[in-house]
DNA sequence: GACATTAGTCACGATTGGCTACTAATTCGG
DNA sequence: CCGAATTAGTAGCCAATCGTGACTAATGTC
């Protein structure tokens, strides 16, 4: 029988907090009281009688100020990774923060954009890359692109908001007209001039309930 | 402090498997030796420096002859709802079998068309439900509809897998012009003829990694 | 051999999507 | 005050795609 602490958590809750900071993403990391790694993804073992959700709601709130406009839990990781805590199984939760109000709280936690992420704990490193791969392939699903902006945001903001995510340029007027058809933004009164050019009309995240959209199947993405 | 028994897993695998039957989705349950439901979604504790993918391999060849043509995890799930292990929370997979070879170890299991599962564990509920979801969601990104069929089949065959995992009439043509478009398929020479009409032509899945398919966004399907 | 039945294809018209080229509104530098 | 530069937003052409009905092909049944 192997030797087991008492104070051992049963599993972990781990959270991929994600913002847009110049026109990069960026993982929010807090800084780890010991251990191998300096930083890690911020984390805690669940407790008594609360629900998963719950608990990672309040290591959202324990790093940043506000709640993240989106959260999803991206799945259960272990099969012998190390991990901070020395639980056999983490659950992993990925969490959307709009760019431009990314306050982290103290000094203790901090945005790092993901091409400079530090060493994490192997399986902290899953959970990070699967919450990437989860918020990118669920883009046309749920309304991903627009918890990364603020409430009020400019057609061009949102366009390159998904280049940024897709990875891939976009065109202008096609990117438009595909919005225009999904009823998915209304403009408000509001216009923003920024430094030269033609001011742009300010735009809200409002969906409506119109056309179910029913094309065929697309049998051509199972390529990739 | 709660009193905790020693013998309660700290978590559980539980596995949902699927397959066709008579046109019709069907879940693989196994009997439930007590307790308060009489069938039960198979599940186990994983054992020492077992992963989770192997525990739940594992679950699946004690149920049934061969293996899942595709196997993937659902997620974490607890949240104080009853399950039959005490444990505090249940890692589900989701795993597919070919129609046509659905052959139960001995009495303990059996398969149940979705429209006619008997009462689970509200635990084991929530899981089958995000399989089922998992499943129906994954259909462009993975080869699920390939995987709940024998290795050849004919086109109507694929065509009416299609349509049972969206719940959708397709229409012929388009389902075939678009199957020639993604290169998903190769003809082989052998022909099936079923009791009268003109016999078809059996294909078996054969994807070619051709054409990156780089269409534009469809952002009408975030309108659900 | 006529007919029913199932497999498989063709081609027309409507819709969609990529793209170039345009207009509109502002700042900057004279 | 005026033109160049810059950014926002739109119009419309053309090719690719997609839904559809109608067609041909090959088998069994009577």
């Amino acid at each position: 029988m192997p030797d087991r602490r008492p104070r051992r958590p049963p599993y972990s809750i781990d959270v991929v907090l994600l913002t847009a900071v110049r026109g990069q993403l960026a993982v929010l990391l807090s800084r780890a009281p010991d251990g191998r790694e300096k930083w890690a993804l911020p984390w805690d073992a669940p407790r008594n009688n609360e629900t998963m959700d719950a608990a990672a709601m309040r290591i959202c709130k324990s790093t940043i100020e506000g709640e993240p406009g989106w959260k999803e839990q991206i799945g259960a990781f272990g099969d012998a990774k190390r991990h901070p805590s020395e639980s056999n199984i983490s659950v992993g939760f990925a969490g959307l923060i709009p760019a431009g109000t990314p306050t982290p709280v103290g000094g203790e936690h901090a945005w790092f954009p993901l091409s400079d992420v530090p060493g994490l704990s192997p399986r902290q490193r899953l959970i990070l890359d699967a919450a990437l791969g989860m918020v990118r392939s669920r883009m046309d699903q749920s309304p991903v692109a627009f918890r990364l902006l603020p409430q009020m945001f400019t057609l061009t903001e949102l366009q390159q908001m998904y280049e940024l995510l897709l990875a891939k340029r976009l065109h202008k007027a096609s990117f438009r007209r595909a919005l225009q058809g999904a009823w998915l933004v209304e403009p408000t009164d509001e216009w923003r001039s920024e430094g030269r050019g033609r001011p742009a009309q300010l735009y809200r995240y409002a969906p409506r309930k119109r056309r179910p959209a029913q094309r065929g199947i697309r049998l051509d993405l199972l390529l990739s």
